[in-house]
DNA sequence: AGTATGACATAGC
DNA sequence: AGCTATGCCATAC
């Protein structure tokens, strides 16, 4: 069975509204750190429940293959969700990386890191 | 059935 | 401090 995939699943379609997670994050929460490339593997066969799109790399931006339909359009979407980005064109991990599964549906005042 | 590749990350040099 | 090498799970050929 798919228990990686489906644990990466559950993780990305578990981040709230506004927030972004980190394929290590992931990662690490589906059991191994070393599973970040099983991360974007999932991600790139993933339905279309998972917002991809706040899944981010360390860089706090897509990865190198991750432009569907472009970058802008990403940065619009999280941008829109109301995730503020840095004037690299990367997402401000530093404010709104998720902080796990277990801060999903609570006050987003937590200061991450 | 086995080999090769892949949307990354971490550690070592 | 930046680059190289390795690790992992699943999918595709």
């Amino acid at each position: 069975m798919d228990n990686t995939f489906t644990k990466i699943y559950a993780l990305a379609r578990q981040i709230p509204y506004g927030r972004v997670a980190t394929y290590g994050q992931l990662a690490a929460l589906a059991g191994n750190p070393r599973l970040s490339r099983i991360v974007g593997c999932a991600m790139s066969a993933a339905p279309g429940d998972v917002p991809c799109h706040r899944v981010v790399n360390r860089l706090g931006g897509l990865s190198d293959a991750f432009h569907p339909m472009g970058r802008e359009t990403h940065r619009m979407l999280l941008e829109m969700e109301g995730v503020p980005f840095l004037a690299d064109g990367r997402v401000d991990l530093g404010a709104c990386q998720w902080a796990g599964p277990g801060e999903t549906t609570h006050n987003q005042t937590e200061e991450v890191r």
